[in-house]
DNA sequence: CGCCCATTTGAAAATAATCAATGGAAGTGG
DNA sequence: CCACTTCCATTGATTATTTTCAAATGGGCG
């Protein structure tokens, strides 16, 4: 009975907050799906907002969706990029406290919260599989809290590219999203991640087949420099 | 029936991950009490280690703990303060992904984790009770990387105060943490957060009492500081 | 009373941000 | 189909914030 152990995602540079249904709860999620609607959305096209009343999750199918914070003054943190399989919107009170916006067009399945949470009310084996979604959540975000509060430049774009690697299905990492969305992810400016893959590029750790396409030439190299996790 | 919202601690200026057992929780949790064991830890005294199979979940009764990552040069990262009525350990998978470690003299108590997971499997109230403490604990977290991505040291230690302020019962603030603590907690050095108490103290914004006791003199000041959130 | 350790303060150095300009790719419209 | 436009990425130079290094102060505890 292996209620805690998550064999999906590998915690050791892994400060990605976004929880995917882990495998041995696929069954219990799939009792979801006939509440669930498809959804397509376009690129940079809003979920849903900061302070909307929360009354959907969603669940990614293909494409890639970011949460964003704004603070006063319009400095944007985003907070999670979700994939394929990351279920979004658990963490939500009676209104969501981040937005929710397509990083690319984008496919998921939108679930009526109302009745998911009935569902999940008298099936243990949602509710479980929910637990465990937060649970992996949450050490994802203390993770990614060390990440932000104690990690230099170089050692958070390390980080970012390690753990996108271990959700490839291939050798080479996807960055649908821009160097300035990924700046608002790892508390730096646009300018200084590019600067960190153009260092990362120079030292022939990375290769880049295009802006949002690279390839990890030297994992060892990469996670030295991502040692500090 | 209030499935969600959380009277006990408002997120307008709150980073604090921590995340008290819900006031109409009580009944649900007091249920808790005939597996729990009092125990007392002194100063700098560890809970238990990062890495330790998660055999416990505690409380606090008395005192203050807090719990650290550390990286792998010795960087050291503070994920939360736990004070009166924090939950700790509901985040563990089969390891503690943190050190927790008392600040000052503290009195917890100790739950079987498999004997509070047990009832919790049968008792819908504490299940739902526990899935709330880590609801409240992710928007928490969600605020304190925006805080650790996009603030800088002042805003930092400004929305700091307020979230110990809006904790305390009276008017004066305990700051029972060291400020090396306190900079492992917002990312900042310790001189760093010296600086921002000297400065904070000279603008007649805060007032000490002593080292570890602040009042806070001008609250519509410390929130303009703090605004970014 | 005196020692020790945390805090405070100061000065110098480093990292990342900001400001500014160039380059390049994708998409639009003629 | 090509040229134009626009947006994003890259690169460079400068500035600012925070860290680091260092010294002095002071409070608490034995």
């Amino acid at each position: 009975m292996q209620s805690i152990a998550t064999p999906r995602r590998e915690m050791t540079h892994a400060p990605m907050v976004a929880a995917a249904v882990p495998p041995q709860m696929a069954s219990a999620t799939s009792s979801l799906d006939h509440v669930g609607v498809v959804i397509t959305v376009g690129r940079e096209q809003p979920l849903f907002f900061e302070g909307d009343a929360a009354e959907c999750y969603y669940k990614v199918v293909k494409g890639a969706v970011r949460s964003c914070k704004l603070l006063a003054d319009g400095r944007r943190h985003i907070g999670d990029f979700f994939f394929a399989d990351d279920f979004i919107g658990l963490d939500a009170g009676e209104t969501y406290s981040f937005a929710g916006e397509a990083v690319m067009p984008t496919t998921l399945i939108r679930y009526s919260r109302r009745k998911v949470d009935a569902l999940a009310a008298h099936d243990p084996r949602v509710a479980k599989s929910f637990v465990e979604i937060m649970r992996t959540s949450l050490c994802a975000a203390h993770d990614r809290m060390a990440l932000l509060g104690r990690m230099n430049a170089m050692e958070r774009i390390a980080s970012f590219l390690l753990n996108l690697a271990d959700r490839a299905t291939d050798a080479h990492i996807d960055l649908p999203m821009t160097r300035t969305d990924i700046g608002d992810y790892l508390g730096l400016t646009m300018e200084t991640v590019s600067r960190a893959f153009s260092q990362l590029k120079h030292d022939g750790i990375i290769e880049q087949r295009s802006v949002h396409e690279v390839a990890i030439a030297d994992r060892d190299a990469l996670e030295a420099l991502a040692e500090a996790a």
